[in-house]
DNA sequence: CTTGACACCTAGCGTCACATAGTATAGAAT
DNA sequence: ATTCTATACTATGTGACGCTAGGTGTCAAG
């Protein structure tokens, strides 16, 4: 992973890793880290930023919770989050559709 | 298409719609917007710039070229083009098939 | 003689992933 | 005791780059 390849879709992976349930910051760069095989190994000063900017436009929110001794902050999916996550689903479906259709018209 | 999507993969496609053949940006533009199916309708701001910046990192050259009296700026791989477009395919696949695990894993 | 398709250019803006650095706890190692 | 590693979050700054918005000019059609 380089480049500025995950921009415009990091909003949409960050919901993803939440649909499964509440999570934390540390967890969620866990498991994007696994899920995907580790190909989005991604740095802390971008998902905690991502995640701030998340709760506030309402597709996520957080609440603080202490575990061992270490303070978290779980995030959950709102109603309005998963409703913007199925339509960047589409929307990455469309994308993806149209990079392989111009990829494939001259392979 | 919206967002910033594309950030990162315009380069990809505009080298992969230079594989049938020269063409000039204003025919690039067609081109994608028909292969793509309509989801990608660049701007001109968009792509110009972009042909620019690959044309300077050497992986296009291009000549003027004036046909029915309009001048066009017609665009061709160089050999590190088609290398560097093997590369970003490869990186494609890999992008997106963690984006579909991501997202497949909690459907 | 205006509209619209063709064909190119560039200055500047805004977004956002990322780098960097700092704070702090817990457990294991030395 | 101390250092190291993993966990966990915050704040600030930077740079890349797609896009907006403006400009130039040709040609055909109405």
């Amino acid at each position: 992973m380089k480049g500025e390849a995950l921009k415009g879709h990091l909003d949409m992976l960050l919901l993803a890793a939440l649909t499964t349930g509440a999570a934390h910051g540390y967890a969620i760069i866990t498991a994007l880290r696994e899920r995907s095989g580790g190909t989005f190994d991604l740095p802390e000063g971008t998902i905690y930023p991502a995640l701030h900017r998340l709760e506030q436009s309402g597709l996520l929110w957080s609440s603080w919770n202490v575990v061992g001794g270490r303070r978290r902050r779980v995030y959950e999916l709102t109603k309005r989050g998963r409703t913007v996550l199925a339509e960047q689903r589409e929307a990455w479906w469309a994308f993806s559709g149209a990079v392989k259709a111009v990829l494939g018209s001259a392979t």
